[in-house]
DNA sequence: TGGACATATGAAAGCGGTTTCATTGAAGAA
DNA sequence: TTCTTCAATGAAACCGCTTTCATATGTCCA
């Protein structure tokens, strides 16, 4: 029971320094109560004294699943997606849970790396926010193949693209409407939106709401101050830019996330005009600090933190009962509205 | 070469349909040039059809090295780290490996956990911002038996505890010194900071820093305007409160990281105050709210992407070279005083 | 006293790959 | 023609762990 004098320590050295077989400190690992008490005390002195830590490649191998989950996000430094990861971490943690991690850039080619590597590294499940809408471009079948060819079950977070597994995500649809009806209750007549492109489910989502609203509040829709760009602050900006030049101005916009609220506000203040005075301004998702600085910020709040715990939730849910039905689950994103100022008529 | 029908496709199967042996099929994926190229082409044939990715668990129990890389931050919802992690994400995307997240939240115990968690992993390397300077705890000696512990190399991210691994941080002393310089040479004889606590090695670094500028400035030290707290934003708020209470007022203040700035932010204007009317103000890291909307903010930026990319880059490196000799990087933070106006004297 | 049963342990197979070493056949040299 | 060399492949061991199955020992009861 001296100690052991290599690099690399297995379960095999313990064993033998042991005086017993590698199962029963396999057991001692794995179910204790299976071992006599005075073996199993004695295995546990030789594994600390050594510092032995299992391999979890080796375990993964041998039990045929991993202790691994991965995640695949657009871009971490988004706080929104920020906060959504640390939801993710709080939860896997508490489970025991590795993360692996991989962005997609909302790029294709990208996101089909990173469900292979999900694949190769057989993740025991996946937290996956897809990079497009793959419906759209007929690539529906070619993904849904790849998330058969896991090792786990999928949760299809924050954005619902007709995948077959779990789902959970925003109703961005129904809080753009109640931003246009705000609008149009205040007396704007005119509300233009900044928005991603057709290509993204969640613009189509929040470009429906917002043709709901109009409708429900008898405006005609106009294309000219329908802006679509791709959900970036550089494009948002041009866009604003481009808009600030209409003829025809609109009172009111609507941004569509928060990297296009940036792009918007940073025109807007350029050309020196102001919020709420040029233009009554409703964001999706916060913007940190305008909040902590008292500038006024009407927007739709999402509480991504959340989003990512339930995420994992309902993901070690479908891992320990697989066959339970699929479950889409619908959190409700709150307009807040601080300063909605009537317009002058 | 039918289609095997079969849940987990192993090397096996591919090796029976295509009738060679699991060596060849080893070979064809590793180094194709060793095999034939009519047997080859057979082979990958079979491996398309039917979609086979071989097992990252095997290869790596087989091969006895990983191909991931592990990474623990303290928090990733704030943007310097967030941005930090995206480059790091670049790099060990372009070269195939993968990334194992673990957050700290610059806390002992998670932080010897999320270590333990990258040992039993047993990653290719890692990288790691530690959640607090165990130097003057007295557990730099358990920490270091830790990462000894581990199967690859380390590198030190952002900050300089004295482990034995490569390290890379900026020089955050110089930045802060010469940030009072600046504001000693505008008049300023009374300078507030607000810092993290004395756990942390950055804090001590950057208070080093303050107390090297106010000396060289001869300007005395005044405890009542140095403030403590843990880097968290509600701290800050709260001891800006405190500050503006004092009789003998600061004229400046600094104050040393991004959450940091923010909970003094929102203190000051809070109460009615504005910057820099009522204080002169430098913080550490920028807020990029602030910079769209054209408020003027100083500060010390520190590029945390490339912070990122370049200690990858370095881990890499060490991987490759483990037996060349340790590097300490320094990375240069800049003052960047936008608006830095002369003070009524 | 002997059989049934429970408890504690070990031997060995298996997880899905890689790699070493041996074997085979063909090409080139003598 | 025979010997050498090399390219292409397969058999089998191995990586570190888990798990099944068999075995040994002890306990209980008839």
């Amino acid at each position: 029971m001296a100690k052991i004098s290599k690099a690399n320590i297995t379960i095999s050295d313990i064993a033998e320094s042991a005086g017993v077989s590698k199962a029963t400190v396999s057991r001692v690992l794995n179910s204790p109560e299976l071992v006599d008490e005075k073996t199993r005390e004695k295995i546990e002195k030789v594994i600390k004294e050594n510092h032995y830590s299992p391999s979890a490649t080796a375990r993964n191998l041998s039990k045929q699943i991993s202790s691994t989950i991965g995640v695949i996000v657009p871009e971490i430094s988004n706080t929104f997606f920020g906060e959504l990861f640390e939801g993710i971490e709080e939860i896997t943690n508490k489970n025991n849970l590795s993360l692996l991690y991989c962005s997609n850039d909302d790029n294709k080619e990208k996101d089909f790396k990173a469900l292979d590597m999900m694949r190769t590294q057989r993740v025991r499940g996946l937290i996956y926010i897809p990079a497009v809408n793959y419906k759209e471009l007929g690539l529906l079948k070619q993904v849904q193949q790849r998330l058969d060819g896991l090792a786990g079950p999928v949760i299809c977070v924050d954005r619902s693209i007709g995948l077959r597994c779990d789902e959970i995500y925003f109703n961005d649809r129904k809080a753009m409407y109640e931003a246009v009806k705000a609008l149009a209750v205040d007396g704007h007549k005119r509300i233009a939106i900044i928005n991603g492109s057709k290509q993204n489910v969640l613009a189509e989502e929040r470009h429906n709401g917002y043709i709901d609203g109009l409708k429900e509040s008898g405006i005609e829709v106009d294309e000219s101050i329908i802006f679509r760009g791709d959900y970036k602050y550089s494009s948002a900006y041009s866009m604003t830019k481009q808009m600030i030049k209409l003829e025809n101005q609109p009172t009111a916009v609507i941004t569509c996330n928060n990297s296009i609220s940036k792009g918007f506000l940073k025109a807007i203040y350029e050309t020196g005009k102001s919020i709420p005075d040029a233009y009554m301004h409703i964001g999706l998702d916060k913007i940190e600090m305008l909040n902590l600085l008292g500038i006024p910020y009407n927007h739709i709040e999402r509480d991504s933190y959340e989003l990512g715990k339930r995420a994992v939730e309902i993901l070690i849910n479908r891992i320990a009962f697989p066959e339970t039905k699929l479950q889409q689950v619908v959190l409700q994103a709150e307009l807040e509205l601080q300063t909605c100022r009537l317009v002058k008529m």
